[in-house]
DNA sequence: TTGTAAATAAGAACAATTCCGTTTTAATTG
DNA sequence: CAATTAAAACGGAATTGTTCTTATTTACAA
């Protein structure tokens, strides 16, 4: 998802528009990885001295229930990436950079008579692991 | 995974028997469903007093390491439960009670080519939802 | 231009988890 | 069986990630 786009869901769903959210989205726009509150946070501090958490987890959250953004949790902490707005898919994740590579493969689709009865409404396959650039870099962590 | 199997691990392994550690195994085993550190110490309190939350942390986590019992992360709350012990396989949550039902089906399987250069060290395929029982006692959460 | 709902600051509060110095205890050894 | 010792537990403080609260500021519609 684009910048613009982003800011036209914002206008469209009645919320402001602020120089501090226009950054944000051009954070994650620029990053096709996962980051975090902190790694935001660090992002905007320059720009804007005194920015309180509340705003960075405020228009994180906003981001996410917007679907803006994609979240997913890793080691306690919450990861966040701009939405990839092609139909639905799965990533590996790199552990050490947070680089996303999609998998264009659902394991739901061949789940159907195994859950009967149960209220399905959410799933996640993530791939865990090293991405080439990492393990030269980094070969162990 | 039974109790004295999983008393056998420990002392295989060199760890020391005691009470406390007997009584977290057999809360475990005694549930077929993820169940969290308060839960753990919540049962533990009344026949230890002032049990600390680290004897409960240190334990989970060495249970853990010894595949005791497996984890997953649930709400920014770590969660456990007993190591299922036969094959390979997934599960689906209920987000309501954490009882769990078996997916004998791994999306792994079918990923050959797609990850090419990455290195590959986990992955994780979870449903969730609400399971029978839960749906209920509570239709709405 | 002004009113108001939304956004932000600043820091307190919170919840989950880890750390640390000390004491106790299970298992080993003399 | 006593002494030893390494592991385990205690108790509470510290840390980390996140949310809440109150007051203040700002975007933008009327």
């Amino acid at each position: 998802m684009k910048v613009e786009e982003a800011l036209s869901v914002l206008k469209k769903e009645g919320y402001k528009y602020t120089d501090k959210r226009e950054v944000m989205l051009t954070f994650f726009s620029h990053e096709n990885r996962y980051r975090t509150a902190k790694d935001l946070l660090k992002h905007m501090e320059p720009n804007f001295e005194g920015i309180s958490f509340d705003t960075i987890y405020r228009n994180l959250h906003l981001f996410d229930q917007l679907e803006i953004l994609e979240s997913t949790e890793l080691n306690g902490e919450k990861h966040f990436r701009m939405r990839c707005d092609h139909h639905h898919h799965h990533h590996f994740i790199c552990k050490n950079c947070g680089i996303t590579k999609e998998i264009h493969q659902c394991p739901m689709d061949d789940i159907q008579d195994e859950l009967k009865g149960f209220m399905i409404d959410d799933h996640k396959f993530e791939i865990y692991g090293m991405c080439p650039s990492c393990q030269v870099e980094a070969p162990m962590y």
